[in-house]
DNA sequence: GTGGGTGCAAACATTTTGCACCTGC
DNA sequence: GCAGGTGCAAAATGTTTGCACCCAC
């Protein structure tokens, strides 16, 4: 088979099942869990060749970019107080169509981040 | 006068006056023709600083972030060909409504990045 | 004089790369 | 056997920090 590597594969099934966006350190915690002695050049390796791919989403909400293994359009809230990322499951088309009314060069996609509190911290802080 | 520095001044009044969103090292080199001898890390500090203070806002676009002068609120994009980041000076203030529609968190702002080609590059690429 | 800001260099964190070895076909 | 992938360690980035000195008030 073409492009294929037990690694790139466990690396790849171990983001679609944790919604959480793990960052480059903490995919390589988990995947170590399943393959000991892989490095984390090889994770970053991975995560860059499945990224060009567009098996998987970059976010980079801020310093350390963070991972999203589902690739169905949707965005993203950062939380203020914990840092986690959290998914919305929402697409609004139409931004792409009014940004280009707005901009005479050529719009081709959108990402859209939001600023906020996730259910549990909001919870707690009030 | 409380909170004041020559080298912060001009390191806003610099990033103010040039609408191409510079990198902090672009920025260290333009505040540098001002104030030779500033080092870059009080560049960084105080563009640290002043982001805090909401007087610029840091455009995390990948890689290395970029800094707008420019806090009203608008859009971004960055060009797949020049790498460089355009405004768009749209504001849909409904995308934050509509989000909490479907996020049972806190939302309080909320960013865009847009890809595509700027004017110039898609001319050159067609 | 003092508090805050600076320049410099060193420290840090994250990500990339060179290289010899290993693996799937 | 070969192309491509891996592990390891070193390098390259981008950013932050410790510290002695300097400046505006």
């Amino acid at each position: 088979m073409k492009n294929y590597s037990r690694q790139r594969e466990v690396i790849l099934e171990t983001l679609r099942e944790n919604a959480v966006h793990p960052t480059a350190e903490e995919l390589f915690a988990l995947v170590r869990e399943k393959i000991p002695n892989i490095s984390l050049a090889t994770v970053y390796r991975n995560l860059s060749m499945l990224e060009s791919e567009n098996k998987i989403i970059r976010i980079g909400s801020g310093g350390t970019a963070r991972y999203d293994g589902n690739v169905s359009p949707h965005y993203h809230v950062t939380c203020l107080e914990c840092g986690g990322v959290h998914d919305i499951f929402m697409d609004d088309d139409s931004l792409c169509k009014k940004a280009k009314k707005h901009f005479s060069g050529k719009i081709l996609s959108h990402t859209v981040m939001f600023t906020g509190y996730c259910p549990e911290c909001s919870e707690k802080i009030g």
